[in-house]
DNA sequence: TTCTATTTCATACATTTGTCTGTTATCATT
DNA sequence: AATGATAACAGACAAATGTATGAAATAGAA
């Protein structure tokens, strides 16, 4: 390749590493070295190089197409909502899940699922019957946050409160009682981070169906 | 790894592969074998090799971290959340947005934007104070929507109604009365198609900025 | 010019990665 | 129990890929 002044062919890497990362296509550095027409792979390595050092791009050493944008903009994963609730957090059932929204994931480590309301037992909470909970699968659970619960293989969604060491799984209608798991046959799943209600059609991506 | 039920491990394997290459981050053969604790190579390639037949993945053969989706699926974009209610529906004041949240894109013509709710007069309809409507900027109302109506410059959910040609718009909470608009200063915005309420911090995603 | 920093080139090596061949174990059904 | 289909394992090889070392060419400024 041709010498350029300084800075000049590093923008066009950038571009170049920025146009292929949002696609999600990371090239190799032998890729950027033949698209840039370049003789050695050290040109182009070298320029990948500069850019992680100036923070334009960030990467996991010794990974393959490890080249990485800084911020990640593109970090919305689609979670499953699941009909039948996952026996445990990291085995979900795939067999019955209804389709797939769209979540900003802030945790990795913590999965995130989908899971529609059966019942009105949350109706003063505003959460309806029909209306799909997102789910972090997490055991950091305080004092009034609302769960989803199983007992007795069955999903529930309440308000989580501890007295003195008893469990309180709160319904938010008055019509309906409180309930003390007995610690058997009883276990959360996780904590309801997030409401959602589709007025029009689905708002499922039932098309995404596997 | 554990026998598992013809098809359960593939589906598995695919939310894996979904997953990661929504993040633009594709996983090696070995990179999905580790992922599901393989004791050989083959099988995770072999379940890969499947999804490809199936259609479910496609892949550029030679090629390392080569899977990637086929191309109906990234169709999610992200809407606005708009502080103050735009002028018209094509002419959102870009410094007024809170944050955007994930959405699938149904329709292009018809953009999409959030509006945080303000007030408790559709507390009946499930819908709070501080919680997020989603709003497709339609003319297309049924009787029965829930619509968001500028009156006077202020930027109103309410549900439409219409008798003998009088426009209604219904509060859903018995505190509030039924407002008849003039046809002076008064319009709709567009149709409420989701509604989302966020529990854990903001789930906006305020630092993006595209 | 002279000097320094940047850019490009050439080559080599260790690791990662895709792919292949063959075998064994489990599932679903008869 | 017998059968075929699916799932998992084992080991190996070639190609792709990240990385390192050293040197030559060019740009920019003194």
């Amino acid at each position: 390749m041709a010498y350029t002044k300084p800075g000049v062919t590093r923008n066009r890497i950038y571009l170049f590493m920025r146009q292929h990362l949002l696609k999600g296509d990371p090239p190799t550095v032998r890729e950027v070295q033949k698209a840039f027409q370049m003789r050695a792979v050290q040109s182009a390595k070298s320029h990948l190089d500069a850019l992680v050092k100036e923070g334009r791009l960030i990467k996991t050493p010794g990974k393959s197409r490890g080249y990485r944008l800084p911020d990640d903009q593109h970090s919305n994963i689609l979670a499953p909502i699941v009909g039948r609730v996952p026996a445990g957090p990291f085995d979900i059932a795939v067999e019955d899940i209804e389709g797939y929204v769209p979540v900003q994931s802030h945790r990795d480590d913590q999965p995130v699922f989908g899971l529609r309301v059966n019942g009105d037992s949350m109706t003063e909470a505003g959460i309806l019957h029909g209306d799909v909970v997102l789910v972090r699968a997490t055991t950091e659970i305080q004092q009034g946050d609302i769960v989803v619960a199983m007992i007795d293989d069955e999903a529930t969604v309440k308000e989580f409160h501890r007295i003195k060491n008893q469990v309180q799984l709160r319904p938010r209608n008055s019509a309906y009682p409180v309930i003390v798991p007995d610690g058997e046959n009883f276990s959360i799943l996780g904590k309801v981070i997030e409401v959602r209600r589709y007025l029009e059609n689905t708002g499922l991506a039932r098309s995404l169906n596997p």
